[in-house]
RNA sequence: GGAUAGUUGGCAGAGUGGUCGAAUGCGGUAGUCUUGAAAACUAUUGUACCGCAAGGUACCGGGGGUUCGAAUCCCUCACUGUCCGCCA
């Protein structure tokens, strides 16, 4: 959400910018204006009704004492009007707090100057290619036949046990994510990231602080009974828990690390995208968190899709790095990094990791603030970013690594599965 | 799941219908004293919003109600403690 007072103050920037993500803010931005106006005016007629009431009530304390019933009882008449008259004030006032609270929910993130004009996807902008595309050779498989060959991820079971999307991973396969969740934790301990183990459900507060609520509401699972909804991303759980806090300067930068399944309705989705590993509605990630002083966030940013990067590079694959374009950029975000490996057997780049950076975005919904320097209150920026996604790493490490005798795991995994081949 | 007690400012803790934004203690800040520190003493010290300002409004877990007037009475929800039951 952004804040009312920068509205009010760069009216025209904003409209001009959000016009990079193919969003037409002007007649929204006008009209948050003019609400603001309707709710000041409004507030300060109740506060002068609220003003008087509170004055008349106190002197009809002290005329009863006096034993001036006459006056008390004239002045009660009148507090009667008033009461009337707040009431009325009150429901105007609400009226446009409402909507004005409504309207601003609907504008997203100004993006920052540096994103690229575009409507969709095809649009982002291809910053670097790293790593050897490796050449497809005639006994290559997609990853969902090599599952099944070497028996290390069951999709048949889990439609059966649950539904579309929610595999079973065996054996090797099994080992291999657990391996690959604790390479990317160590991997991020490393790096001064603390480790966190949240809860994978979270309340509507949670998920209106990071935007997940209202908009995207089809896009979670909802437990009803209880109101509560499953993550995601761990960065609901992760973000929220510096919700309403009033953090110190000498507290920040906040680096935070957390591995969670995320859940995904991922209603609307079709095609040969879900084909396998590449779409599911329950998958592991490990996410990162971060919470910092406003002037570090873009070099903070640069920092964790280096850190992304240098991920990947240790994994051997193959990938590539893109800034998205207006189009493509979330509702929330001010400049989003995608990081895509290359899956050989499919011939497909598949995207493992999106860094952004939120500036003040969700530091207001959530009132995340600290004490600058001169001790005053400001809002921090938030940023995030995967590191990584797992089912896609997993697709592309089975493509990119199959051989003759097995399928091959990259060096540095091999601490960590206890195997360097997976085969039958 | 049942019973019961709670939820007040950074913390502890008073306050059962009017002068309570709220005693008191601790803590914080500034000062006096001191070579410096501690102690002691003095003063000060909640948050948000509206307003150019003066000033005003709101906030005693959330929401609603009674009343001219609510931290205080009523309803409701959430959370916490304790006991019982169940349970990894």
């Amino acid at each position: 959400m952004l804040e009312l007072a920068r509205i009010r103050k760069e009216k025209e920037t904003i409209i001009e910018r959000l016009k990079l993500r193919n969003f037409d803010g002007k007649e929204l931005i006008e009209n948050i204006l003019v609400l603001d106006g309707n709710w000041r005016e409004s507030k300060q007629e109740l506060e002068k009704i609220a003003a008087e009431s509170n004055q008349l009530a106190k002197s009809i304390g002290s005329l009863f004492k006096e034993g001036k019933q006459d006056e008390a009882n004239k002045a009660k008449a009148r507090a009667g009007e008033l009461k009337e008259l707040e009431k009325n004030a009150k429901e105007a006032m609400n009226a446009y707090a409402e909507k004005l609270q409504a309207a601003l929910y609907e504008v997203p993130n100004v993006p920052n100057p540096s994103v690229p004009a575009g409507n969709s996807d095809e649009d982002n902008e291809v910053l670097s290619n790293s790593g050897t595309i490796p050449t497809k050779l005639d006994f290559w498989q997609p990853h969902w036949e090599l599952a099944k060959k070497y028996d290390i991820i069951d999709f048949e079971v889990g439609v059966k046990v649950t539904g579309a999307g929610f595999p079973f991973y065996k054996g090797q396969g099994a080992r291999l994510q657990r391996a690959l969740i604790n390479f990317f934790l160590d991997q991020a301990r490393d790096n001064g990231y603390t480790e966190i183990i949240p809860p994978f459900v979270v309340n509507e507060a949670s998920g209106i602080g990071t935007g997940q609520l209202p908009d995207k509401e089809g896009q979670m699972y909802h437990a009803t009974i209880d109101d509560l909804y499953l993550i995601p991303t761990a960065e609901i759980p992760l973000t929220n828990m510096y919700r309403n806090e009033l953090v110190k300067s000498t507290d920040l930068p906040i680096k935070l690390t957390g591995y969670t399944p995320c859940f995904r309705r991922e209603a609307g989705s079709y095609g040969s995208d879900v084909r396998g590993l590449n779409r599911l509605h329950q998958f592991d990630k490990v996410e990162l968190v971060r919470i910092e002083h406003p002037d570090n966030s873009y070099a903070v940013l640069d920092e964790m899709v280096k850190y992304v990067q240098d991920i990947l590079t240790k994994l051997e694959l193959p990938y590539r790095t893109l800034r998205l374009c207006g189009g493509d950029l979330g509702f929330t975000s001010a400049l989003t990094f995608d990081l895509e490996v290359y899956s050989a057997a499919q011939d497909k780049w598949l995207e493992v990791s999106s860094v952004s950076n939120f500036e003040t975005f969700q530091a207001n919904r959530l009132k995340l603030r600290f004490k600058d320097e001169n001790n005053n209150k400001q809002l921090v920026h938030t940023l995030n970013g995967s590191a990584l996604a797992l089912p896609r790493i997993l697709a592309a490490l089975l493509e990119n690594n199959q051989t003759e005798e097995g399928i091959k795991i990259p060096a540095a995994l091999v601490p960590y599965t206890g195997f360097d081949i997976i085969k039958n």
